[in-house]
DNA sequence: CTCGTCATGTTTACAGTGACAACATGGCGG
DNA sequence: CCGCCATGTTGTCACTGTAAACATGACGAG
């Protein structure tokens, strides 16, 4: 009659199920992924995420050190995603100005398209030694947008504060809008983000 | 020898104190900022809070009907002195080109000397019901604004979406600041502010 | 084949959290 | 004088992250 007490157990109901799970960790970050793209407010907890791949809650600890890690992996992967889905809009407008735009316009779809996520991976501060050869997955994405900035703005006077203003701008647009205070719009985004990235959309 | 039961008890010193506080919630709302003021990664819990004030931690339930509503009216205070710092900042530059610049300067520069109070402020999402009569007090810095956009464009072709610009460039400012995506430099940001708010610096 | 090693997963337990219900206190109006 | 009732307290619950001790089974050496 183990009833109350406050178990981490997890009910096996397959058989089937062998005790080594093979690839956890891949596995607890699909989870994770998954549960961070069905609504906004998802609450991502050890117990749950566990019991999503079947699997006792402190068996994560054998992946990860502790729950910050765990988030640190998936907001990796959502910079990846981010930078992913930039190149893919940069090419498909073609590059230059037209790129540089469409650039910036998924960069707020994205924060649209998964909030949580996108809140996630730039909620987590960075770890302290940012200095040297940071292979953050976010570096993608600031590449992208010096290239942009560097080919729009090729003589400019402060590149350095043209790219900053370009980033700054559609992050800010996404937190806005992530935070609801003001609605998302595709229209009114490309407007907005028209001002800066140049480009008549 | 109730010593390891998680109860929520607090340890009355001072026989001095009244049974009924007072003002708690004005108490509690100061303690919390008090708190946030201090260190970014702040935590506050309800029993910590509880026991700042020298309350029993459910007392505050008497204030406030969960955590979330304490932390909505710590957000609220955060916004109104947001405006508080943008409206002395726009005043102290003599309204203009450079007042409305230093508005958008003082945005960013309220970040990083309260971190944890902005990033609670924003963070908090807005109520369902926004269109209506909001009077949150987010609206005074946003009314500045909207004022600042129309004195400095006139006769923009588009003033929203020239002001929805402006916000959005110094929040995002803000935000990269505060997840410590970029570092803090007074310069740099006036730079960047520049480009968008006009004004020489 | 048998055995030991070792990464991986499980049990049990603990301290901390937000929240609710039942009870205590004491100031104020009838 | 007395009872009402807003305010504060005690006890308890379900839940969380995490650590320590234990179980499982794959794999290489003798």
């Amino acid at each position: 009659m183990a009833d109350k007490d406050n178990s981490v157990n997890m009910v096996r109901e397959g058989a089937k199920a062998a005790y080594h799970h093979g690839d956890l960790r891949a596995a607890v970050i699909a989870a994770g992924l998954a549960r961070l793209e069905a609504g906004d407010g998802a609450e991502l907890g050890l117990r749950a995420l566990a019991r999503d791949v079947g699997v006792s809650a402190t068996a994560l600890y054998r992946h990860f050190p502790d729950k910050e890690a765990l988030l640190d992996a998936l907001a990796d992967e959502g910079l990846r995603r981010l930078g992913r889905l930039q190149t893919r809009a940069w090419t498909e407008a073609g590059g230059g100005a037209a790129g540089f735009k469409a650039t910036g316009i998924a960069y707020v779809r994205f924060a649209h398209d998964a909030p949580a996520l996108f809140r996630l991976s730039f909620t987590r501060q960075m770890p302290e030694r940012q200095g040297e050869g940071r292979d953050d997955g976010g570096a993608v994405a600031y590449g992208l947008l010096r290239a942009g900035v560097g080919e729009m703005l090729p003589g400019a006077p402060d590149g350095d504060a043209a790219a900053l203003h370009a980033w700054a701008l559609v992050h800010g647009l996404a937190m806005l809008i992530l935070d609801r205070r003001i609605a998302w719009d595709e229209d009114r985004v490309a407007a907005v983000v028209g001002l800066t990235f140049g480009g008549v959309g």
